[in-house]
DNA sequence: GCAACACCGTTATTTCTTTCACAAGTCGTT
DNA sequence: AACGACTTGTGAAAGAAATAACGGTGTTGC
Protein backbone atom coordinates (compact mmCIF):
# COMPACT_ATOMS: atom_id res chain seq x y z
CA UNK A 1 0.00 0.00 0.00
CA UNK A 2 3.20 2.34 0.56
CA UNK A 3 4.58 1.21 -2.79
CA UNK A 4 1.76 2.12 -4.67
CA UNK A 5 3.19 5.12 -4.30
CA UNK A 6 4.27 5.66 -8.17
CA UNK A 7 0.85 4.39 -9.94
CA UNK A 8 -0.97 7.97 -8.49
CA UNK A 9 -1.49 9.78 -11.51
CA UNK A 10 0.02 13.21 -11.11
CA UNK A 11 -2.59 15.16 -11.82
CA UNK A 12 -4.22 13.75 -8.86
CA UNK A 13 -0.95 14.16 -6.49
CA UNK A 14 -1.22 18.06 -7.52
CA UNK A 15 -4.49 18.08 -6.50
CA UNK A 16 -3.96 17.04 -3.18
CA UNK A 17 -2.75 20.68 -1.96
CA UNK A 18 -5.76 22.50 -2.77
CA UNK A 19 -7.58 19.82 -0.19
CA UNK A 20 -5.20 20.54 2.43
CA UNK A 21 -5.98 24.55 1.84
CA UNK A 22 -9.63 24.57 1.64
CA UNK A 23 -9.13 22.08 4.98
CA UNK A 24 -6.99 23.97 6.67
CA UNK A 25 -9.38 27.01 6.62
CA UNK A 26 -12.05 25.04 7.21
CA UNK A 27 -10.59 23.45 10.00
CA UNK A 28 -9.91 27.07 11.44
CA UNK A 29 -13.59 28.22 10.55
CA UNK A 30 -14.26 25.66 12.80
CA UNK A 31 -15.72 23.14 10.91
CA UNK A 32 -15.19 19.25 12.52
CA UNK A 33 -16.68 17.31 9.44
CA UNK A 34 -17.47 18.03 5.71
CA UNK A 35 -18.59 16.08 3.08
CA UNK A 36 -17.23 15.89 -0.74
CA UNK A 37 -20.00 17.42 -1.93
CA UNK A 38 -19.54 20.68 0.27
CA UNK A 39 -15.70 20.56 -0.24
CA UNK A 40 -16.37 20.18 -3.85
CA UNK A 41 -18.70 23.23 -3.71
CA UNK A 42 -15.99 25.31 -2.30
CA UNK A 43 -13.07 24.24 -4.56
CA UNK A 44 -15.70 23.95 -7.93
CA UNK A 45 -15.17 20.10 -8.29
CA UNK A 46 -17.36 17.37 -8.49
CA UNK A 47 -17.66 15.15 -5.21
CA UNK A 48 -16.82 12.00 -7.19
CA UNK A 49 -13.26 13.38 -7.78
CA UNK A 50 -12.81 14.12 -4.72
CA UNK A 51 -13.65 10.45 -3.67
CA UNK A 52 -12.02 9.09 -6.20
CA UNK A 53 -8.73 11.18 -5.74
CA UNK A 54 -8.87 10.05 -2.23
CA UNK A 55 -9.41 6.86 -2.92
CA UNK A 56 -5.81 6.16 -4.20
CA UNK A 57 -4.26 6.81 -0.66
CA UNK A 58 -6.93 5.30 1.59
CA UNK A 59 -10.34 5.35 3.18
CA UNK A 60 -10.62 8.39 5.22
CA UNK A 61 -14.21 9.06 5.77
CA UNK A 62 -17.04 8.13 7.25
CA UNK A 63 -20.40 6.73 5.05
CA UNK A 64 -23.35 8.87 5.63
CA UNK A 65 -21.61 11.58 7.71
CA UNK A 66 -18.30 12.53 5.84
CA UNK A 67 -14.40 13.35 6.49
CA UNK A 68 -12.84 14.60 9.72
CA UNK A 69 -11.65 17.81 8.94
CA UNK A 70 -8.21 17.57 11.37
CA UNK A 71 -8.04 13.67 10.51
CA UNK A 72 -7.79 14.22 6.38
CA UNK A 73 -5.78 17.07 7.07
CA UNK A 74 -3.44 15.25 8.72
CA UNK A 75 -3.36 12.05 6.36
CA UNK A 76 -2.80 14.28 3.54
CA UNK A 77 -0.28 15.83 5.25
CA UNK A 78 1.41 12.89 5.69
CA UNK A 79 0.52 11.56 2.24
CA UNK A 80 2.53 14.58 0.71
CA UNK A 81 5.65 15.38 3.31
CA UNK A 82 3.86 18.79 4.59
CA UNK A 83 4.55 17.60 8.00
CA UNK A 84 8.46 18.06 8.79
CA UNK A 85 10.52 20.87 7.92
CA UNK A 86 11.53 21.14 4.33
CA UNK A 87 15.08 23.59 3.79
CA UNK A 88 15.52 24.76 0.74
CA UNK A 89 18.58 27.00 -1.21
CA UNK A 90 17.64 29.92 -3.36
CA UNK A 91 20.05 30.36 -6.84
CA UNK A 92 20.05 33.86 -8.04
CA UNK A 93 19.61 36.84 -5.46
CA UNK A 94 18.81 39.81 -8.35
CA UNK A 95 15.26 41.84 -7.57
CA UNK A 96 13.64 38.35 -7.79
CA UNK A 97 15.36 35.91 -6.01
CA UNK A 98 15.40 38.71 -3.35
CA UNK A 99 12.09 39.22 -3.06
CA UNK A 100 11.30 35.93 -2.93
CA UNK A 101 13.37 35.52 0.19
CA UNK A 102 11.81 38.01 1.53
CA UNK A 103 8.00 36.19 0.56
CA UNK A 104 6.59 35.29 3.98
CA UNK A 105 4.65 32.36 2.26
CA UNK A 106 6.94 29.73 2.57
CA UNK A 107 7.80 29.67 5.87
CA UNK A 108 4.93 28.85 7.43
CA UNK A 109 4.02 26.01 5.19
CA UNK A 110 7.36 24.46 6.18
CA UNK A 111 9.37 25.68 3.39
CA UNK A 112 12.32 27.47 4.77
CA UNK A 113 15.52 28.98 2.45
CA UNK A 114 18.30 28.40 4.74
CA UNK A 115 20.92 28.99 1.82
CA UNK A 116 21.33 31.77 -1.16
CA UNK A 117 23.97 31.42 -3.93
CA UNK A 118 24.85 33.21 -7.13
CA UNK A 119 27.11 33.08 -9.59
CA UNK A 120 27.42 36.94 -10.00
CA UNK A 121 30.55 37.86 -8.07
CA UNK A 122 29.64 41.18 -7.25
CA UNK A 123 26.54 39.43 -5.35
CA UNK A 124 28.37 37.03 -3.37
CA UNK A 125 29.24 38.09 0.41
CA UNK A 126 26.07 40.32 0.60
CA UNK A 127 23.50 39.75 3.11
CA UNK A 128 19.99 39.00 2.22
CA UNK A 129 17.05 38.56 4.58
CA UNK A 130 19.93 37.00 7.54
CA UNK A 131 21.31 35.04 4.26
CA UNK A 132 25.01 35.60 3.53
CA UNK A 133 25.26 34.80 0.22
CA UNK A 134 27.92 32.09 -1.28
CA UNK A 135 29.55 31.35 -4.44
CA UNK A 136 28.07 28.16 -6.34
CA UNK A 137 31.54 26.45 -5.27
CA UNK A 138 29.82 26.03 -2.49
CA UNK A 139 26.96 24.28 -3.73
CA UNK A 140 27.86 20.83 -2.90
CA UNK A 141 29.01 21.46 0.55
CA UNK A 142 26.41 23.61 1.80
CA UNK A 143 23.52 20.95 0.79
CA UNK A 144 24.88 18.24 2.16
CA UNK A 145 25.68 19.91 5.09
CA UNK A 146 21.95 21.33 5.50
CA UNK A 147 20.62 18.26 3.77
CA UNK A 148 18.95 20.40 1.37
CA UNK A 149 16.68 18.66 -1.22
CA UNK A 150 15.04 21.54 -2.78
CA UNK A 151 16.33 24.42 -4.99
CA UNK A 152 14.81 27.54 -5.86
CA UNK A 153 16.00 29.17 -9.04
CA UNK A 154 15.79 33.12 -9.89
CA UNK A 155 18.13 33.88 -12.36
CA UNK A 156 18.32 35.44 -15.89
CA UNK A 157 16.92 32.93 -18.34
CA UNK A 158 20.11 32.29 -20.49
CA UNK A 159 21.65 30.71 -16.99
CA UNK A 160 18.69 28.53 -16.15
CA UNK A 161 19.39 24.94 -17.78
CA UNK A 162 23.72 25.32 -16.87
CA UNK A 163 22.67 26.53 -13.10
CA UNK A 164 19.79 23.70 -13.13
CA UNK A 165 22.39 21.59 -14.55
CA UNK A 166 24.86 22.20 -12.16
CA UNK A 167 22.13 21.55 -9.02
CA UNK A 168 20.78 18.48 -10.67
CA UNK A 169 24.78 17.17 -10.74
CA UNK A 170 24.49 18.06 -6.54
CA UNK A 171 21.73 15.67 -6.42
CA UNK A 172 19.25 18.47 -5.73
CA UNK A 173 15.61 16.05 -6.18
CA UNK A 174 13.24 18.84 -6.37
CA UNK A 175 13.72 22.52 -8.66
CA UNK A 176 11.07 25.56 -8.41
CA UNK A 177 12.21 26.84 -11.43
CA UNK A 178 11.26 30.93 -11.56
CA UNK A 179 13.32 31.64 -14.98
CA UNK A 180 11.24 32.11 -18.23
CA UNK A 181 12.30 28.85 -20.07
CA UNK A 182 11.23 25.04 -20.04
CA UNK A 183 14.33 23.57 -18.28
CA UNK A 184 15.60 19.71 -19.44
CA UNK A 185 15.86 17.48 -16.14
CA UNK A 186 16.35 13.66 -15.64
CA UNK A 187 13.19 11.51 -14.56
CA UNK A 188 14.03 11.44 -11.20
CA UNK A 189 13.89 15.27 -10.48
CA UNK A 190 10.88 16.81 -9.79
CA UNK A 191 10.61 20.25 -11.56
CA UNK A 192 7.72 22.55 -11.00
CA UNK A 193 7.77 26.46 -13.16
CA UNK A 194 6.42 29.53 -11.95
CA UNK A 195 5.70 31.42 -15.04
CA UNK A 196 3.15 34.13 -14.91
CA UNK A 197 3.96 35.37 -18.88
CA UNK A 198 2.67 31.96 -19.67
CA UNK A 199 -0.17 31.96 -17.91
CA UNK A 200 -0.94 35.64 -19.39
CA UNK A 201 -0.18 34.53 -22.57
CA UNK A 202 -2.47 31.68 -22.48
CA UNK A 203 -5.02 34.20 -20.76
CA UNK A 204 -5.26 36.60 -23.79
CA UNK A 205 -6.32 33.67 -26.06
CA UNK A 206 -9.66 34.32 -24.68
CA UNK A 207 -9.44 37.70 -23.85
CA UNK A 208 -9.31 37.99 -27.69
CA UNK A 209 -13.24 36.15 -28.94
CA UNK A 210 -15.27 39.25 -27.76
CA UNK A 211 -13.00 42.03 -29.15
CA UNK A 212 -13.24 40.10 -32.34
CA UNK A 213 -16.93 39.19 -32.61
CA UNK A 214 -17.48 43.39 -32.20
CA UNK A 215 -15.06 44.01 -34.93
CA UNK A 216 -13.29 41.98 -37.41
CA UNK A 217 -13.70 40.59 -40.23
CA UNK B 1 -13.51 28.49 -39.11
CA UNK B 2 -12.47 31.53 -36.61
CA UNK B 3 -15.61 30.77 -34.53
CA UNK B 4 -13.82 27.26 -33.84
CA UNK B 5 -12.34 28.85 -31.58
CA UNK B 6 -14.23 27.90 -28.39
CA UNK B 7 -13.51 23.68 -28.98
CA UNK B 8 -9.85 24.01 -29.01
CA UNK B 9 -8.99 22.56 -25.74
CA UNK B 10 -7.85 24.80 -23.13
CA UNK B 11 -4.70 22.21 -22.47
CA UNK B 12 -3.60 22.64 -26.03
CA UNK B 13 -4.12 26.50 -25.67
CA UNK B 14 -1.84 26.28 -22.58
CA UNK B 15 0.84 24.69 -24.38
CA UNK B 16 0.91 27.54 -27.28
CA UNK B 17 2.79 30.28 -25.39
CA UNK B 18 5.47 27.27 -25.06
CA UNK B 19 5.73 26.91 -28.50
CA UNK B 20 5.78 30.86 -29.06
CA UNK B 21 9.00 30.41 -26.39
CA UNK B 22 10.71 27.66 -28.11
CA UNK B 23 9.91 29.43 -31.49
CA UNK B 24 11.21 32.86 -30.50
CA UNK B 25 14.58 31.32 -29.16
CA UNK B 26 14.88 29.07 -32.70
CA UNK B 27 14.84 32.62 -34.45
CA UNK B 28 16.96 34.44 -32.43
CA UNK B 29 19.62 31.45 -32.71
CA UNK B 30 19.01 31.71 -36.63
CA UNK B 31 16.88 28.88 -36.74
CA UNK B 32 14.61 29.29 -40.33
CA UNK B 33 13.01 25.73 -40.56
CA UNK B 34 11.63 23.31 -38.25
CA UNK B 35 10.12 20.01 -37.89
CA UNK B 36 7.68 19.07 -35.09
CA UNK B 37 10.31 16.03 -34.37
CA UNK B 38 13.23 18.83 -33.60
CA UNK B 39 10.78 21.17 -31.85
CA UNK B 40 9.59 17.78 -29.93
CA UNK B 41 12.88 17.11 -28.92
CA UNK B 42 13.47 20.64 -27.25
CA UNK B 43 10.06 20.60 -25.28
CA UNK B 44 10.66 16.94 -24.46
CA UNK B 45 6.78 16.29 -26.40
CA UNK B 46 6.27 14.40 -28.86
CA UNK B 47 5.76 15.15 -32.42
CA UNK B 48 2.48 13.92 -33.01
CA UNK B 49 1.02 16.80 -30.07
CA UNK B 50 2.90 19.58 -31.16
CA UNK B 51 1.06 18.40 -34.99
CA UNK B 52 -2.09 17.88 -33.50
CA UNK B 53 -2.34 21.04 -31.44
CA UNK B 54 -1.25 23.42 -34.30
CA UNK B 55 -4.05 21.47 -36.33
CA UNK B 56 -6.76 22.99 -33.93
CA UNK B 57 -6.15 26.54 -35.93
CA UNK B 58 -4.73 25.81 -39.35
CA UNK B 59 -1.87 24.46 -41.63
CA UNK B 60 0.94 25.69 -40.64
CA UNK B 61 3.72 23.30 -41.87
CA UNK B 62 4.99 22.15 -45.43
CA UNK B 63 5.36 18.46 -45.76
CA UNK B 64 8.67 17.39 -46.15
CA UNK B 65 9.95 20.43 -44.96
CA UNK B 66 8.72 21.74 -41.57
CA UNK B 67 7.86 24.94 -40.13
CA UNK B 68 9.09 28.16 -41.33
CA UNK B 69 9.86 29.41 -38.37
CA UNK B 70 8.83 33.39 -38.59
CA UNK B 71 5.47 32.56 -40.06
CA UNK B 72 4.51 29.90 -37.24
CA UNK B 73 5.70 32.56 -34.70
CA UNK B 74 3.58 35.23 -36.46
CA UNK B 75 0.68 32.75 -36.58
CA UNK B 76 0.77 31.51 -33.20
CA UNK B 77 0.85 35.29 -31.90
CA UNK B 78 -1.93 36.60 -33.76
CA UNK B 79 -3.90 33.26 -32.44
CA UNK B 80 -2.97 34.17 -29.38
CA UNK B 81 -3.32 38.05 -29.26
CA UNK B 82 0.58 38.84 -28.70
CA UNK B 83 0.67 40.82 -31.19
CA UNK B 84 -1.00 43.70 -29.48
CA UNK B 85 -0.66 45.89 -26.24
CA UNK B 86 -2.04 44.29 -23.00
CA UNK B 87 -2.70 47.28 -20.50
CA UNK B 88 -3.03 45.94 -17.61
CA UNK B 89 -3.77 46.89 -13.50
CA UNK B 90 -1.92 45.98 -10.21
CA UNK B 91 -4.26 45.68 -6.76
CA UNK B 92 -2.07 45.47 -4.04
CA UNK B 93 1.31 47.20 -3.69
CA UNK B 94 2.79 45.56 -0.40
CA UNK B 95 5.96 43.75 -0.85
CA UNK B 96 5.00 41.26 -3.58
CA UNK B 97 3.06 43.91 -5.89
CA UNK B 98 5.95 46.49 -5.88
CA UNK B 99 8.25 42.99 -7.21
CA UNK B 100 5.36 42.79 -9.49
CA UNK B 101 5.70 46.40 -10.56
CA UNK B 102 9.53 45.86 -11.05
CA UNK B 103 9.54 42.78 -12.57
CA UNK B 104 11.08 43.10 -16.14
CA UNK B 105 9.54 40.33 -17.61
CA UNK B 106 5.85 41.65 -18.75
CA UNK B 107 6.75 44.55 -21.01
CA UNK B 108 8.75 42.84 -23.74
CA UNK B 109 5.74 40.27 -23.99
CA UNK B 110 3.22 43.43 -24.18
CA UNK B 111 1.68 43.32 -21.10
CA UNK B 112 2.17 46.84 -19.37
CA UNK B 113 1.04 47.70 -15.94
CA UNK B 114 -0.24 50.73 -16.40
CA UNK B 115 -1.96 51.70 -13.12
CA UNK B 116 -1.50 50.02 -9.19
CA UNK B 117 -4.43 50.46 -7.05
CA UNK B 118 -4.92 49.54 -3.49
CA UNK B 119 -7.34 49.27 -0.74
CA UNK B 120 -4.91 50.57 2.18
CA UNK B 121 -5.20 54.29 2.59
CA UNK B 122 -1.85 54.07 3.73
CA UNK B 123 -0.52 53.11 0.64
CA UNK B 124 -2.63 55.72 -1.82
CA UNK B 125 -0.88 58.49 -3.28
CA UNK B 126 2.67 56.79 -3.24
CA UNK B 127 4.33 56.78 -6.42
CA UNK B 128 6.16 53.10 -7.25
CA UNK B 129 7.76 52.42 -10.31
CA UNK B 130 6.92 55.34 -11.71
CA UNK B 131 3.12 54.52 -11.18
CA UNK B 132 0.82 56.81 -8.45
CA UNK B 133 -1.54 54.08 -6.51
CA UNK B 134 -4.73 54.96 -6.36
CA UNK B 135 -7.46 53.91 -3.96
CA UNK B 136 -10.08 51.16 -5.20
CA UNK B 137 -12.59 53.73 -5.87
CA UNK B 138 -11.15 54.46 -8.71
CA UNK B 139 -11.10 50.91 -10.46
CA UNK B 140 -14.10 51.54 -12.96
CA UNK B 141 -12.72 55.18 -14.38
CA UNK B 142 -9.53 53.81 -14.92
CA UNK B 143 -10.37 50.44 -16.42
CA UNK B 144 -12.40 52.05 -18.74
CA UNK B 145 -9.77 55.24 -19.22
CA UNK B 146 -6.97 52.66 -20.22
CA UNK B 147 -8.40 50.02 -21.82
CA UNK B 148 -7.52 47.67 -19.62
CA UNK B 149 -9.08 44.21 -19.40
CA UNK B 150 -6.28 42.22 -16.90
CA UNK B 151 -5.82 42.59 -13.36
CA UNK B 152 -3.26 41.00 -11.24
CA UNK B 153 -3.91 40.86 -7.89
CA UNK B 154 -1.32 40.68 -4.92
CA UNK B 155 -3.18 41.37 -2.10
CA UNK B 156 -3.30 39.19 0.92
CA UNK B 157 -5.27 35.74 0.95
CA UNK B 158 -8.30 37.16 3.03
CA UNK B 159 -9.00 40.11 1.02
CA UNK B 160 -8.13 38.44 -2.83
CA UNK B 161 -11.90 36.68 -3.18
CA UNK B 162 -13.20 40.68 -2.70
CA UNK B 163 -10.89 42.29 -4.51
CA UNK B 164 -11.33 40.11 -7.21
CA UNK B 165 -15.10 40.03 -6.60
CA UNK B 166 -14.63 43.91 -7.51
CA UNK B 167 -12.56 43.65 -10.29
CA UNK B 168 -15.47 41.35 -11.76
CA UNK B 169 -17.95 43.70 -10.97
CA UNK B 170 -16.00 46.50 -13.27
CA UNK B 171 -15.78 44.22 -16.22
CA UNK B 172 -12.42 43.05 -15.81
CA UNK B 173 -11.80 39.64 -18.30
CA UNK B 174 -8.53 38.28 -16.90
CA UNK B 175 -7.01 37.92 -13.56
CA UNK B 176 -3.79 36.31 -12.78
CA UNK B 177 -4.12 36.27 -9.02
CA UNK B 178 -0.88 35.93 -6.84
CA UNK B 179 -2.69 35.08 -3.44
CA UNK B 180 -2.79 31.66 -2.30
CA UNK B 181 -6.30 30.72 -2.53
CA UNK B 182 -8.85 29.55 -5.54
CA UNK B 183 -10.88 32.38 -6.31
CA UNK B 184 -14.28 32.25 -7.78
CA UNK B 185 -15.05 33.49 -10.35
CA UNK B 186 -18.04 33.80 -13.34
CA UNK B 187 -17.47 31.42 -16.24
CA UNK B 188 -16.46 34.50 -18.93
CA UNK B 189 -13.76 35.52 -16.91
CA UNK B 190 -10.50 33.93 -17.14
CA UNK B 191 -8.00 33.19 -14.32
CA UNK B 192 -4.61 32.56 -13.42
CA UNK B 193 -2.94 31.38 -10.19
CA UNK B 194 0.42 31.84 -9.76
CA UNK B 195 1.02 29.70 -6.43
CA UNK B 196 4.58 28.76 -5.57
CA UNK B 197 3.45 27.29 -2.11
CA UNK B 198 1.28 24.65 -4.08
CA UNK B 199 3.97 23.64 -6.57
CA UNK B 200 6.12 23.03 -3.63
CA UNK B 201 3.39 20.97 -1.87
CA UNK B 202 2.90 18.77 -4.23
CA UNK B 203 6.70 18.47 -5.27
CA UNK B 204 7.38 17.25 -1.84
CA UNK B 205 4.89 13.90 -2.47
CA UNK B 206 7.84 12.74 -4.72
CA UNK B 207 10.75 13.59 -2.69
CA UNK B 208 9.57 11.73 0.21
CA UNK B 209 9.72 8.53 -1.82
CA UNK B 210 13.54 7.75 -1.56
CA UNK B 211 14.04 8.79 1.92
CA UNK B 212 11.21 6.25 2.83
CA UNK B 213 12.20 3.62 1.65
CA UNK B 214 15.79 3.83 3.44
CA UNK B 215 14.88 4.60 6.75
CA UNK B 216 11.41 4.55 7.98
CA UNK B 217 8.65 1.99 8.62
C1' DG C 1 13.95 13.70 -63.86
C1' DC C 2 13.73 10.09 -60.70
C1' DA C 3 14.46 7.54 -56.56
C1' DA C 4 14.88 7.83 -51.74
C1' DC C 5 13.77 10.33 -48.04
C1' DA C 6 11.50 13.69 -44.83
C1' DC C 7 7.59 15.60 -42.84
C1' DC C 8 2.88 17.29 -42.37
C1' DG C 9 -2.08 16.72 -41.41
C1' DT C 10 -5.41 13.64 -40.11
C1' DT C 11 -7.71 9.45 -38.88
C1' DA C 12 -7.49 5.49 -35.86
C1' DT C 13 -6.03 3.61 -31.53
C1' DT C 14 -4.67 3.62 -27.00
C1' DT C 15 -4.23 5.58 -22.67
C1' DC C 16 -5.62 8.58 -19.15
C1' DT C 17 -9.35 11.25 -16.47
C1' DT C 18 -13.61 12.25 -15.08
C1' DT C 19 -18.15 11.19 -14.09
C1' DC C 20 -21.85 8.04 -13.02
C1' DA C 21 -24.24 4.90 -10.27
C1' DC C 22 -24.94 1.98 -6.52
C1' DA C 23 -24.07 -1.29 -2.56
C1' DA C 24 -22.93 -0.69 1.99
C1' DG C 25 -22.49 1.84 6.14
C1' DT C 26 -23.74 5.76 9.50
C1' DC C 27 -26.67 8.73 12.05
C1' DG C 28 -30.74 10.85 14.09
C1' DT C 29 -35.51 10.35 15.01
C1' DT C 30 -39.43 8.28 16.28
C1' DA D 1 -35.37 -1.17 16.50
C1' DA D 2 -36.67 0.36 12.23
C1' DC D 3 -36.94 4.04 8.84
C1' DG D 4 -35.25 7.83 6.11
C1' DA D 5 -31.81 10.94 4.87
C1' DC D 6 -26.97 11.04 3.84
C1' DT D 7 -22.49 9.92 2.27
C1' DT D 8 -18.57 7.03 1.34
C1' DG D 9 -15.66 4.02 -1.74
C1' DT D 10 -15.47 1.83 -6.04
C1' DG D 11 -16.25 -0.65 -10.38
C1' DA D 12 -18.12 0.48 -14.77
C1' DA D 13 -19.14 3.88 -18.39
C1' DA D 14 -18.20 7.95 -20.74
C1' DG D 15 -15.35 11.45 -22.21
C1' DA D 16 -10.88 13.70 -23.20
C1' DA D 17 -6.22 13.63 -24.45
C1' DA D 18 -2.04 11.59 -26.16
C1' DT D 19 0.10 8.62 -29.25
C1' DA D 20 0.63 5.88 -33.24
C1' DA D 21 0.01 5.09 -38.03
C1' DC D 22 -0.21 6.36 -42.63
C1' DG D 23 -1.58 8.67 -47.11
C1' DG D 24 -0.02 12.31 -49.58
C1' DT D 25 3.07 15.79 -50.73
C1' DG D 26 7.19 18.15 -51.12
C1' DT D 27 12.48 17.98 -51.05
C1' DT D 28 17.10 16.56 -52.02
C1' DG D 29 20.85 14.39 -54.26
C1' DC D 30 22.34 12.17 -58.04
Amino acid sequence: MASDTLQVPEVVVLRLPLYVRALTQMSQDGTNVISSQQLGARLQMTPAQIRKDLSYFGRFGKQGRGYNVQFLLSELGQILGLNRKWPACLVGVGRLGRAIINYPGFAPEGFHIVAAFDSDHEQVGDTIGGLKVMPMAQLRNTLEREDIAIAIVAVPAQEAQSVIDDLVENDVRGILNYAPVAPQVPMDVVLRNIDPVLSLQSMTYYLLDEQQESGLD
